[in-house]
DNA sequence: CAGGATCCCGCTAGATACTG
DNA sequence: CAGTATCTAGCGGGATCCTG
């Protein structure tokens, strides 16, 4: 069994090491359905405008209050934006992008417009992918 | 009824917005655990080179072959590499990147670099938002 | 209004075994 | 060597109900 162990070995060091890896991490964050769509709405097109809570669950149309809640926790906890609490009645909450989440904010600009430079193509790739696997 | 068909029918219709966005897909793609080192892998660290199966079964140590043929097949619908199948005995198949791939590579280098420069601070934020928890 | 607590289900990664 | 087939457990994520 020796050659099983090794398997085994070799895979939780590779797991650390992705578990470590900067940039496996920022994936694992970005990657989040719905982290690209608050920072979008946050970020307001350019205009960064704060944003409370209802009207986040109005402009994500489809989220679940408990992902929301649970995005805005993870992001604040990140350091991506910053939660107010005015103590008025009832009690109003407000979310804001800090730099370091419009900075995050700017790179998705960056695969945003890799995507619409590539994704057609791969899209195509795909399709002709599949129409000659339905042929073969 | 009529609110929750109407939340219903806002969910749907934003699944199929985010289903289609672009930048939505790419990111599906990109951030599949093994995606990313299968292209680091066939990039060579920027001298790019071609790999056969078993070479890329040790280089990404912990993968099982089921998730390496899974993504492997996937990059090839999609355009980001070839596969090709020398009869020799027993057979050698090897998979190199296109130009579509290497493209995309060096779109995750720019990810890599956001991640290098600004991650530290975010896993810094994160602890800090931990102690602070652990404290109130 | 802004969440917390719970239950539950589908999906998928991964282990195992087999094959041309 | 380069895969395919199958089975299962774990968990992300949604629906629902409840609260200050």
């Amino acid at each position: 069994m020796t050659a099983a162990q090794r398997r085994a070995q070799a895979k939780e060091e590779y797991d650390a090491f992705l578990a470590e890896c900067p940039s496996r991490q920022l994936l694992d964050r970005i990657s989040d359905k719905w982290v690209t769509l608050v920072l979008a709405a946050l970020s307001g097109e350019g205009d960064p405008r704060p944003l409370r809570y209802s009207e986040l669950s109005r402009t994500l149309a489809g989220v679940s209050q408990k992902m929301l809640t649970q995005t805005l926790r993870s992001l604040e906890r990140d350091g991506l934006l910053t939660r107010t609490v005015t103590p008025s009645v009832p009690v109003t909450v407000t979310y804001e992008l800090t730099e370091l989440g419009l900075s995050l904010h700017r790179l998705m600009g960056l695969l945003k417009a890799w995507a619409e430079e590539h994704m057609d193509e791969v899209l195509a790739h795909r399709e002709a992918y599949d129409a000659a696997a339905g042929r073969g």
